[in-house]
DNA sequence: TCTGAAATTATGTCTATACATTAATGAGCG
DNA sequence: CGCTCATTAATGTATAGACATAATTTCAGA
C-alpha cells in the first residue's frame, strides 16, 4: 500500500461512520490512543481527523474529545447553468436575441433597482435565448453601470450577457430564487407559449463584495428545461 | 490577533483569488517563499495551502508549483427544504396527510424502481403537505426497505416521511431535478388547483454509499412556494 | 451547600527537520 | 535533431516535541 497513513486513518473512520457502525454522537478514540493504534505521530492522526472535520463527519471539542457529527446535510450544490454551453452540449445551435436595451437611473418605485445600483445608473437588457431557433428562455437583466463600466461597449447581439458578465466580472456573493409561474402575456409571446403555461422562473442577484452587479429574471419554457443539483461525499469544496 | 496563522494565510489567498487579483492559472509563491513572507515554518504554509486545495481554489503540482485552479464550477448551495420547519417558521400550522401506502417489488416497467431497490422490496408513500390546512405540496415517495428496515413500524400520519428519513437515515449522495410542470388531473385534485396550473416539480434521489435509499417526487403549488439558493464567501464551520 | 480557583485532559497551533515522490530541466550521446 | 537519463526544484508525508487554548473535574474556602 503506497497510500499515505493519514489517508488510511481518515478513510477507516469515514467507512465506519458511513456504514453506521459509529453512530452520531459516538466518541472516537483520543489522538493519544490513535497514535498507539496506528503507531504514528500525533500530527499524522491530527491530519486525518482534520480532514474528517472538513468533510463534516466529526466534531472535535477540546478536553471533551472527538465525536461523530449529527447528520447536518440540509443543502446541496446547485450548478449555475451557462445556457450557451448546455445548449451546445446537447448538440443544438445557440443564439441570443436582444430586444430591448436602455440606460436609466433607478426607479424609486422599484426597490430592486435602487438596491442594485444606489444612485448610479443602470442598464437594462432584455432578450431571448434560443436553442436551434426555438425560444428556450426570456430574460430581463439589470446591470449596475458603476460595477461594470465596460459594458457600454458590448453589443450582446448573438452572445448572452450572462456569459459575458461571468467572464468579465466574477461575483463573490449570489442569491437565487426558483419558482414555477404561469406565463404572462409578454413571456408567452416571447416564448411562443400559450398564456398561463408553466414556466420555471429563476431570479438571481449577484454581488462582488458589497457592490451589486446584476439582477436577472429568467423565464424558462417549463417543458424544455430542468435545473439539476447534486451532492456527493467526494472530496469537497470547503475546508470547513 | 488570535486568528491562527495558517488561517490568515489561507484567507489572504482566498481573498486574492475571489477578488480576481489572482487569475486562473496564475502561479502562487512557493512554500519556501511563503515561509519567508509570513516568517513561519513550512508545515504552517502547507496547512493553509492544503485547505485551499480542499476548497478547490488551487491546484498543486510537484516540481511545478501552486496555481490558481482553472474554471471554477459556478455553483451554489441549495437549501433542501424541511417543509415542516419552514411552514412552522412562517407561523402556520403544518400537517401531512397520507393517502396511499403500499409495499411491493420493483416494477420492471419502471426503471426507477429497480435502480432504487434492485431485487428488494419497496414501500410507496403518497401524501400531501398542508400549511394551515391548505395543501402546499403533494409527494410520492419510494423507499427501499432493505436500506430502511425500521420504516414498517412508522405510521406517517401527521408527520412527514422526509423529516423522519433525514433523522434516521442520513444520506451521503443526492441528486435533485427541478422543473416547472403543469398540474395533471391527480395533482390538481390533491392541491385544489385548476388543471394545468404551474407547479414546481422537485425530484430527488438519495443514496447512502452505493445503496439507494429513496426517490421522491414533489409537486408544489407554484404560487405558494420558492426554492432559495445562496452563495457567499461566508466561512464554513471550521474557519473563524 | 455553593462558589470560584486550580488541576487535568484533550484538542489546536507551530517549529524544525528528514526523507520520499514527482516532474520539469538540461546535459550528453547517438 | 531527438532520445535517454541524471539533476534538481518543488510538493508530500512523517516525526518529535513545545506551548496554547478550552472545557471539564476537583477541591478548598466562604
Amino acid at each position: 500500500m503506497k497510500q499515505p497513513l493519514h489517508e488510511r486513518i481518515r478513510s477507516d473512520f469515514e467507512a465506519r461512520i458511513l456504514s453506521g457502525e459509529l453512530l452520531p454522537g459516538a466518541r472516537l478514540p483520543t489522538e493519544l490512543e490513535l497514535m498507539r493504534d496506528y503507531d504514528c505521530a500525533r500530527m499524522t492522526v491530527s491530519k486525518a481527523l482534520s480532514a474528517l472535520v472538513a468533510a463534516g463527519l466529526i466534531d472535535r471539542r477540546k478536553r471533551a474529545g472527538t465525536f461523530v457529527a449529527r447528520p447536518r446535510v440540509h443543502s446541496m450544490v446547485l450548478d449555475i447553468p451557462d445556457l450557451e454551453q448546455e445548449v451546445l452540449q446537447r448538440g443544438q445551435r445557440y443564439h441570443f436575441e436582444l430586444f430591448n436595451r436602455e440606460v436609466r437611473t433607478p426607479d424609486p418605485a422599484h426597490p430592486d433597482e435602487a438596491a442594485l445600483a444606489g444612485e448610479g445608473e443602470l442598464i437594462l437588457l432584455e432578450g431571448v435565448h434560443f436553442a436551434d431557433d426555438v425560444p428556450l428562455a426570456v430574460e430581463a437583466r439589470l446591470i449596475s453601470l458603476s460595477a461594470v463600466p465596460d459594458i457600454a461597449a458590448s453589443a450582446f447581439q448573438g452572445a448572452s450577457p450572462g456569459a459575458w458578465l461571468l467572464k468579465h466580472v466574477p461575483w463573490t456573493e449570489a442569491e437565487t430564487r426558483i419558482a414555477a409561474v404561469p406565463a404572462d402575456r409578454n413571456v408567452a409571446a416571447r416564448l411562443h407559449l400559450a398564456l398561463g403555461s408553466a414556466c420555471l422562473f429563476v431570479e438571481r442577484r449577484t454581488w462582488r463584495g458589497d457592490e451589486g452587479i446584476t439582477l436577472v429574471r429568467q423565464h424558462f419554457v417549463g417543458s424544455a428545461y430542468d435545473l439539476i443539483a447534486r451532492f456527493g461525499s467526494a472530496r469537497r469544496p470547503s475546508d470547513g
